[in-house]
DNA sequence: GATGACCTGTGA
DNA sequence: TCACAGGTCATC
């Protein structure tokens, strides 16, 4: 996916397109795109009725609360959407964020994965060709770290003297820090000049403090430029590109199980 | 902590 | 036809 920015981008639609709206419909075709022991009946049975109340982000997790039904003031399930590797949230016909660069946008009815009608005839959609992403009810958002834009140097810290993990690896484990991707993570390491391979607990206090900039300014330029993929070094990650920095030519490499492109001569 | 599986579309 | 894809999960 999408990684954070791509699901910050979709958590604005929803929040600007789909709070204080009554649910009518639910529409949820495809099972397995349900997760956690989540059925279509289950979600007929806690969604319509109620209004979505806010729009939240974790990471890369899309969470909806939900109000009370009628005068109710218990609040309903929290609905979680996750966009995987090519999901696009649609509210009334309109795609939130960037076209996915690596994912189709046609919009192929079968592709619609979740969706609800409002009562004023409008819709929300998670369309995900891939069936990569995921809907629960009530997640357990505790099973992710904190939110890369919230990120503390006290955080960072804690988590890389934890691990031997290459720090590329680390920076993409969801539970330690939640949102950054293959993407983002290149683009942080190559603005930080750290070697994706790396060993966590190895970075010195310059190389520390440097990766926290480089997260915070990735997030910052990439989210205005808008998305992952628009980088100094994602926008060129292709075989026998050169760094953008200092001409070298950029090594590709598989870190963390991911593709991994870094500069041989700046980032050590 | 590393590996492979999951699922399906796209482009070479 | 094949390799590859920005994610996550189970398994060793």
């Amino acid at each position: 996916m999408p990684e954070i920015l791509e699901a910050e981008a979709a958590r604005q639609a929803l929040e600007s397109g789909a709070l204080g709206r009554r649910v009518e419909t639910v529409h949820a075709p495809d099972a397995w795109f349900l997760k956690r022991g989540l059925t279509p009946e289950a979600l007929t049975a806690a969604l319509p009725a109620r209004k979505f109340t806010s729009a939240r982000r974790r990471g890369k997790l899309l969470l909806l609360d939900t109000s009370g039904v009628g005068r109710s003031r218990t609040p309903g399930p929290v609905l979680a959407m996750h966009l995987g590797m090519s999901g696009r949230v649609i509210v009334d016909d309109a795609e939130a964020g960037d076209p996915l660069v690596y994912a189709s946008n046609r919009d192929v009815p079968e592709w619609r994965r979740f969706g609800v009608t409002f009562a004023d005839g409008g819709e929300m959609w998670l369309r995900d060709p891939r069936r990569l992403g995921a809907v629960e009810l009530d997640p357990d958002e505790d099973r992710l770290g904190p939110d890369a834009f919230e990120l503390s140097r006290a955080h960072l810290d804690a988590v890389l003297d934890r691990s031997g993990a290459p720090v590329k690896a680390l920076l993409m484990n969801q539970s330690k820090i939640a949102g950054l991707g293959n993407l983002l993570v290149d683009e942080v390491l190559w603005r930080a000049s750290i070697d994706p391979t790396r060993p966590a607990r190895s970075l010195d206090r310059d190389e520390r403090k440097r990766l926290k900039r480089a997260i915070a300014d990735s997030l910052r330029i990439l989210g205005r430029r808008g998305g992952s993929h628009t980088g100094d070094l994602t926008s060129v990650r292709e075989p026998d590109a050169a760094c953008p920095r200092d001409g070298a030519i950029l090594q590709r490499r598989t870190v963390g199980g991911r593709t991994t492109f870094s500069c041989p001569d700046h980032q050590c």
